[in-house]
DNA sequence: GTTTTTATACTGACTGGTCAGTTTAGAAAG
DNA sequence: CTTTCTAAACTGACCAGTCAGTATAAAAAC
């Protein structure tokens, strides 16, 4: 199954990949050409419409991709864990998430709240897939009591994937000196607080 | 000294402003033509350029207009105000800017976090002017110990600056119906919490 | 007060360039 | 001998910015 072709294949498409992500992250998706990102990923224009239907379809598929690490990383950070922990978990796995995947994060910032685009749907479904995750232990942690029960397990849940999206986004931009940690500990003695039954 | 003259070109250049903020939330700028602008406002696309250097100028002064305004509110909402009440200030204040000033709130929520635009440096500016109103009572509060003396100033500013903006408009785009008065509380005791020595 | 002049505000057709997407003939990899 | 990619030319739609000309309000001249 994954012979020699369609590992090459899937080589080309990663790379077209990452140089989109980076550019649109800068850029934005508009003032983004298929020519420099063909030129970044070191391809011939002709590859990407080889791989990709449309530079928007490129652009779709690169979400899902995206957004589908950060829902595996959010899984398997919360397996099995009880809620409180789980919370902590996910917000470093969020962090790691974006530390990892810098320019993505930076993009999906920069996209996530726009309206009248032809990904918006994509893009709302699969906040949707990534913030269930989150939704779930929230739940689970409101039921057995180990969270406030005035918690609105969805308002909590979208709060907690953006805010750390934002901090996170912020540290990187404007004070990327500052160590990871730094972030990581007031983000966690943040929740931990706001958690408190 | 207002004479019919300027108060007209007064008048055009609002509602280039209003009909540009709207189009560029929406698709961003590079997907906003000039034209679709111009439409919009009821002018003829010279207009335009008769009252703005070029495209980015236009969006330049808007950010500065809408931020300086923002930044107006901040300044009236913490005034004599002591450092935890003015916090729950600047709280309201800024989900009450938000509200009013919607399409101009997902702008900067868009473009704030980008890198290696033509404008980065006027935003980077004037977000350190809107910052600066809430780092003044973050620092006023851990000095008077009011607040938690392990506070970082410059974090805690802008990350509550931040978390404003991103749980607001989250609120604004994916739960319409929702009361803003639920979101403000929710806010208003996560900051309570994190606020307590 | 009516006419002429001037300054300011606006118009919309036009231009030069850019860019998504196509096409082609062929090379390289498997 | 098929799949994947290359290189380069091409098309047509679209778009930022320009410019010659028009409209209008106020001031100047009569």
């Amino acid at each position: 199954m994954t012979d020699g072709r369609s590992r090459r294949r899937e080589d080309t498409r990663q790379r077209l990949f990452v140089a989109a992500v980076e550019l649109i992250a800068e850029r934005g998706f508009s003032a983004t050409t298929v020519d420099d990102i063909a030129a970044r990923a070191g391809v011939a224009k002709g590859t990407v419409y080889y791989n990709f239907e449309s530079k928007t379809a490129l652009f779709e598929e690169l979400l899902r991709h995206g957004i589908g690490l950060l829902t595996a990383d959010f899984r398997a950070a919360v397996d099995g864990l009880p809620p409180r922990e789980a919370l902590a978990a996910l917000v470093r796995a969020e962090l790691e998430y974006i530390r990892r995947y810098r320019a993505f994060a930076q993009l999906l910032l920069s996209e996530m709240w726009r309206t009248n685009r032809e990904w918006q749907q994509t893009l709302r479904l699969l906040r949707g897939e990534a913030i269930e995750v989150i939704a779930e232990s929230v739940r689970a942690g409101v039921a057995s009591g180990d969270l406030p029960a005035d918690l609105d397990v969805g308002t909590a849940s979208s709060a907690l994937f953006g805010v750390g999206l934002v901090v996170a986004v912020d540290w990187l931009v404007f004070q990327p000196d500052r160590p990871i940690e730094d972030v990581q500990e007031a983000l966690l003695g943040i929740v931990r607080r706001v958690a408190q039954t």
